[in-house]
DNA sequence: CTTGACCTTCCAGTCACTGGAAGCTCCATT
DNA sequence: AATGGAGCTTCCAGTGACTGGAAGGTCAAG
């Protein structure tokens, strides 16, 4: 298989495709021609790197993955701590977000939003920090 | 002012008023000595491009506003505009990360994470879309 | 034999910083 | 006056995870 019909079976970019062999996420074999050959083995690692990555792991928790996966007797303890980290880390990611989606949210409303140059939203990032509204 | 004192003061690191400089979003004037002096006006500014920064405007969108709130004769509309959009930016985020952490927060559930190899994260990430859960 | 799609490498850019090295300046203490 | 340390300067390089583009080799169809 070439890197064209991976990346289209596995979803992943054959931009990104070669930026991961760059890294040592995959490893392909070459033809004579030079090109990449990839075999079943591959396109199922490239498509568990792109549902992992979907899932907001990064590619060191990738790294991770793979060596556990390819650990015949890994433990499933040490997956679901990465797993159960990074959920922790997305927890914290939406909270953030809602208290600025909130914040700004009321700014929004508080806008007239028409051809006056006054405007809270301007006034509120002059003036103070966002949690004193 | 130094810079020092504007870090402090504004709360954005040295490093960072640097780089600002740098793109052009602060224009400190220089002493004798090599180094930066900082006026109130540009400590103003950096503390609100500072609270812009914390609520998800990207540099981008600072330079936006900065150019309004210079501008006496804006609209309060173009202001809430920038806002608007950001703001449906920060929900569609919301709504992606909330996806990916039911997804995983159900693969951790299903994780008996223990010594057994078997696991069901490892398993759903090589078998199928997280959508399909 | 030519065309065009597909492949290769390499370099540079993205975003918003951040770290570090080498060297200059300022101020206080000795 | 010398010294020491904090603070300032510039410049270069790296982060994460790609992405774009140029220059050139290869393959299959017509």
């Amino acid at each position: 298989m070439n890197i064209g019909d991976v990346a289209e079976r596995s979803g992943v970019p054959a931009k990104t495709i070669r930026y991961y062999e760059d890294i040592g996420l995959v490893k392909p074999t070459r033809g004579r021609n030079g090109y990449r050959e990839f075999e079943e083995r591959e396109l199922h690692r490239l498509a568990f790197i792109g549902r992992a990555r979907s899932l907001g792991f990064t590619i060191e928790d990738c790294r991770d993955l793979l060596a556990l996966y390819d650990d015949e007797s890994r433990a499933s303890a040490e997956v679901k701590r990465v797993a159960e980290q990074n959920l922790q880390e997305i927890d914290a990611k939406i909270s953030g977000l809602k208290a600025m989606r909130d914040t700004l949210r009321y700014l929004v409303e508080q806008c007239s939003g028409d051809h006056r140059p006054d405007c809270p939203i301007l006034k509120s990032l002059s003036n103070g920090p966002a949690h004193n509204l």
